[in-house]
DNA sequence: CTGTTAGCGCTTTCAA
DNA sequence: TTGAAAGCGCTAACAG
C-alpha cells in the first residue's frame, strides 16, 4: 500500500486546501484564489470559503506553496553568535525590515567557524531564502574571497542575493551586495578627539591582524596619528581578541609589565574598554582622572561606564541589508553602501596638559 | 503555454535531482536513495552520482523534500526582541541545541504585541516547524490562556510541539512543554540576602502587574519579607517597565519626592538596576556606601557595575526547551521543568547597622 | 466568476 | 541493486 493512500486510521491531520474546498462546496482553485486575494470572486463564495477556513482551522502548507513556484518569502541571516550585542542589533534590524516587507527571517549561527559557515549557507540555499545576509568580520584571505564569490554566484543562480554586512567587498565581478559602516572614519575621529585633548601616547587595545574590523579601526588610529604628526609607536598596539576578558587581560599585563607609558587608551570595541577599565580600577587608576579611555560600537556597557565611544548604526546596517537585497530588481547584483559613524562624547576623557 | 513548460530561454536555473540523474546516467530514485544514504547501492553508481552532484553543484530543494513527507528539520523560536540580552541568550541556547540536533532555527519577533505573536505562530505553523518555542513574559489573562491552548492543540495536530519558555504553565490538559526558571526562589534568596545584611526598608523597583516575570519576582520579595517578619510596606513597591530608562526615571522621581525612606533597592532586573544606579549617582548617592542595590538576571551591565544579582540560566533554558520538544516521542505532550537560580555576590551591598 | 488539470522537485512504494 | 510511477499540497494556465 503506497504511503500516500493514507487509510483513515482515525489520526486527525491538519486540513488541506482540498478539505476546505470540499467543506465549502467549491473547487480547490477557487479556494486558492480567494485566499491569495488576487482574483475577483463572488462575495457569497468568499464568505463560504472563509467560513470553511475558520471551521477547519486551515493554514496553507508553506512547502507546497514554495514548490508551486511562489517565491518563498524569507530572508536568512548568518552571524557568529546572537549574544554578541553587535550581531544582536544587526539581527534586530534585519528582522524589523524583513517583517516590514512581509518576510520570514531565518537565523543561523556559525560560532565563527568557516566550515560551519559554509554548511549554514548551503542550508539556506536549500531553503531558497530570497537573500542570505552574512554579518561579521572575518579573515579576508584569498581562499575566503574565492569561497564567497562561489556562494554569491550559486545564490544568484537560484534567484537569491548574497549580502555582506560589515565585511569588505569582494570585487565588482562578484554579484553581492555590500553594506559596511565607516570603521576607519570612526577610529580616525575618536583618535583625533584624544589627540586634540593633548594625548600623544595612546594605547591601542585589540589589534587582531587579518580580521577586517579591528584592522580598519587600527588603520584609522594610525592615520589620525599621522595627520596630527604624532610619532607612531608600534609598541603601543596591543594584540587581543574583541572581548571583555581580553581587554582585562591586556590591560593588567601591560600595567604589570613596567611603568605606565601612555595617557589614553583606545579600545577596539566597548567590551574591551569595559575590561580594560576594570583592570585599571583594580590597579588603582581611575577613568578619566588618571587615564582617558575611549571605545567603539556604543553598545551595552558604554552608557553605564560613561564611555566616550564611536556610534555604529547597527540596526540600520541590518535594515539596509534587507532593503537593498529585496529592492534590487535583478538578484545577483553588485552594490556597495557605506554607512557613517560618529563620536558619542560621554565622560571618559580628560585633557592632558603636556609639559 | 503552461508555466511549467519552461522553454529553454537560456536562463540557467539551479539543478534538480533530475539533472543529476541524467548527468550520472541513472534514475532519480537512485539519486534520491544515494543522497539520503539509507539504502545499499553499488559503489560505482555511488561514485558516479556524487560526481554529478559536485559538478552540477546540486542542493536539494527543501520545499520539495518537505512536501514529500520528510519531517522538516526546523525549530522556531518566537521572542519579543533579539536585542534584549535575556532573549538573546535564550535564543543562543535554542540555536546551539537545534544545530546539535541537526535542525534549522527560525526566529520570529513580536515586539511584545499579542496580535503580532498570533500571526507569527501562524507563520511557523505554515512552515511546519517541529517545535515552536515561545519565550518571554506576558499578560496571563484568560483570553491569553485560551489562545495558547488553541495554539498548542493546533500545533499538536500538525505533529508539532508548543514550548513555553519562561512562561507559566497552562494546565495539564494543554499539550505544551513548559520550561521555567525559579523567579520566586531567586527573588526570595536575594531579598533574604539584603535582610540578613540588616536592611529592613527595601525599595522594589519594577512592579508590573499582570506580567508573569515581575509578578513572580515581587512575590518572592514579599515572601522573604514575611519569612523574616519584616513589615510589608506597599509604598515601597514602585511601578515601572523592565528597562534601564524606567529604572532611572523611577529612582529620580522617588528621590525627588521627599526624604529617602529606604536603605536598599531590589531592582526587578539588571537593566532597571543600572538605570537606578545612574540616578542615585546623579543625586549624589553612592552604591553600596549610601544605598545597597541588587538586581536580577546576571546579564550585561551587571558585572561592569559590580552588581550583586540573581543568576538565571538563560542559555540552559533555550537548550532544555529544544531538548524536551524534540525528545518527546509523541508531540503534543505536556511536561514541566523548573530550572534553578542562584545569587551572584559582587559588590553592591553593605550591611546596614540599625540603631 | 469558477472548475479542470498539469506540474513544482522530491521520496517511496512496487516491480524487475 | 535499480527503475517507473504515484502523489505530497499548492498555484496558475486554460477553458468554460
Amino acid at each position: 500500500m503506497p504511503r500516500q493512500a493514507r487509510p483513515d486510521d482515525g489520526q486527525p491531520r491538519p486540513s488541506t486546501i482540498r478539505d476546505v474546498a470540499r467543506h465549502a462546496g467549491v473547487s480547490v482553485a477557487t479556494v486558492s484564489r480567494i485566499l491569495s486575494g488576487t482574483y475577483p470572486s463572488a462575495p457569497a463564495t468568499r464568505t463560504k470559503v472563509m467560513k470553511a477556513v475558520r471551521e477547519l482551522d486551515y493554514v496553507a502548507n508553506a512547502h507546497a506553496r514554495g514548490l508551486a513556484g511562489v517565491r518563498p518569502k524569507s530572508v536568512a541571516i548568518v552571524v557568529n553568535s546572537v549574544v554578541s550585542p553587535h550581531y544582536a542589533h544587526v539581527a534586530q534590524g534585519v528582522q524589523d525590515q524583513a517583517v516590514r516587507e512581509g518576510r520570514l527571517c531565518i537565523v543561523g549561527t556559525t560560532g565563527g567557524d568557516p566550515e560551519h559557515e559554509l554548511a549554514t549557507v548551503q542550508l539556506m540555499r536549500e531553503e531558497h531564502a530570497e537573500a542570505v545576509i552574512l554579518v561579521g568580520n572575518i579573515v579576508a584571505d584569498d581562499a575566503y574571497r574565492e569561497r564567497m564569490a562561489d556562494y554569491a554566484r550559486a545564490l544568484a543562480l537560484a534567484g537569491s542575493q548574497l549580502v555582506l554586512c560589515g565585511r569588505p567587498p569582494l570585487g565588482d565581478d562578484v554579484p553581492a551586495v555590500v553594506v559596511e559602516y565607516d570603521n576607519v572614519g570612526g577610529a580616525h575621529a575618536i583618535t583625533s578627539h584624544l589627540l586634540s585633548a593633548g594625548h600623544k601616547r595612546i594605547l591601542f587595545l585589540g589589534r587582531y591582524d587579518g580580521y577586517s574590523t579591528p584592522d580598519s579601526r587600527l588603520a584609522g588610529y594610525r592615520r589620525a596619528l599621522a595627520d596630527h604628526r604624532v610619532p607612531h609607536d608600534p609598541g603601543l598596539e596591543v594584540q587581543g581578541r574583541m572581548q571583555r576578558s581580553a581587554g582585562y587581560r591586556m590591560m593588567i599585563e601591560r600595567l604589570d609589565a613596567g611603568p605606565r607609558d601612555f595617557t589614553a587608551v583606545f579600545a577596539a570595541n566597548d567590551q574591551i574598554a569595559a575590561g580594560a577599565r576594570a583592570a585599571l580600577r583594580e590597579r588603582g587608576l581611575r577613568v578619566p582622572d588618571d587615564v582617558s579611555l575611549v571605545g567603539f560600537d556604543d553598545l551595552s556597557p558604554a552608557e553605564d561606564i560613561d564611555l566616550t565611544t564611536v556610534h555604529v548604526p547597527h540596526e540600520e546596517l541590518g535594515r539596509t541589508a534587507v532593503r537593498l537585497a529585496l529592492g534590487s530588481e535583478k538578484p545577483g547584483t553588485a552594490q556597495h553602501v557605506l554607512l557613517g559613524t560618529h563620536i558619542i562624547v560621554r565622560d571618559s576623557v580628560r585633557p592632558y596638559l603636556d609639559r
